[in-house]
DNA sequence: ATGATCCTTCCAGTAGATGGAAGGTCAAGC
DNA sequence: GCTTGACCTTCCATCTACTGGAAGGATCAT
């Protein structure tokens, strides 16, 4: 199976699967004419791979879980707390950009969106590094 | 005011207020030993940054933002349709973030998480990739 | 044989900094 | 006057996770 097919079939793009191999995430053989060689293992791999990537696993994260992956004596603990990080992080993220997106909403609902130069926006960059919050909401 | 005075003031590393000058943001003078000099108006500036990219604009935003804020002829209009475009990208991250954390949250409670090798989570990402969801949940 | 479509490697670029090396400048203290 | 240390300067490399493209070899269909 050529590069091509692997791509189809792992729905990574054939870049990636390259990428892949040159951080060590997959090791295909190579056929006499250099070309890389897919087994159904490695294509499974690479699913894998664009699972837990779609997961928003970071690169280092599926290299562990791959490893777990293939570690018939690993224990789910490991799994587990690997996947319990990382939803932290995103929990972290997703409280960051909720508390961006208020702020965010508040300023533009205050600005009136005309042709006039006045704008809450710009007054709130302006003066908000200093510490002014609009509708002075202050900790 | 010499660059590190004017990181204190502003809130940013000397090297990002650099990085910020390579990139064009902003033309501090220079004194006759090759120190940046910050005039108050330079300081403000980075600090309207440090506030824009706090709240999550690009730096190219940023670039137009600080562009509009300097424009005395502005119209409100363009500052808002900016930041509702920015307003919007955040609800799609979030949303995609929330997405996630429900999948990685199920399949977590799924796992034991106790020294045997048994694990949904690792059982999803490698069957995940074909189509199925833990629980079954499918559309 | 020829052209299209594969495949290969290698280099560069993306965003937004950050770290570090090598070296110039300045103010204080002795 | 000289050293020490805290500044400052530029330049280059590194990070994440790819992606784009150039140059060239291999394969396939006609």
């Amino acid at each position: 199976m050529n590069i091509g097919e692997a791509a189809d079939a792992s729905g990574l793009p054939a870049k990636t699967i390259r990428y892949y191999e040159e951080i060590g995430l997959i090791r295909p053989r190579r056929d006499a004419n250099g070309y890389r060689a897919f087994a159904p293992r490695d294509v499974h791999k690479l699913a894998f791979l664009a699972r837990a990537r779609a997961l928003g696993f970071s690169v280092e994260e599926c290299r562990a879980l791959l490893g777990l992956y293939e570690d018939e004596t690993r224990a789910s603990e490991d799994v587990k707390r690997l996947a319990q990080g990382h939803l932290a992080r995103i929990d972290a993220k997703i409280g960051e950009l909720q508390s961006l997106r208020v702020t965010l909403a508040d300023l533009i609902e205050a600005c009136a969106g005309d042709h006039r130069p006045d704008c809450p926006i710009l007054a709130d960059l302006a003066a908000g590094a200093a510490q002014g919050r609009t509708k002075g909401r202050m900790r």
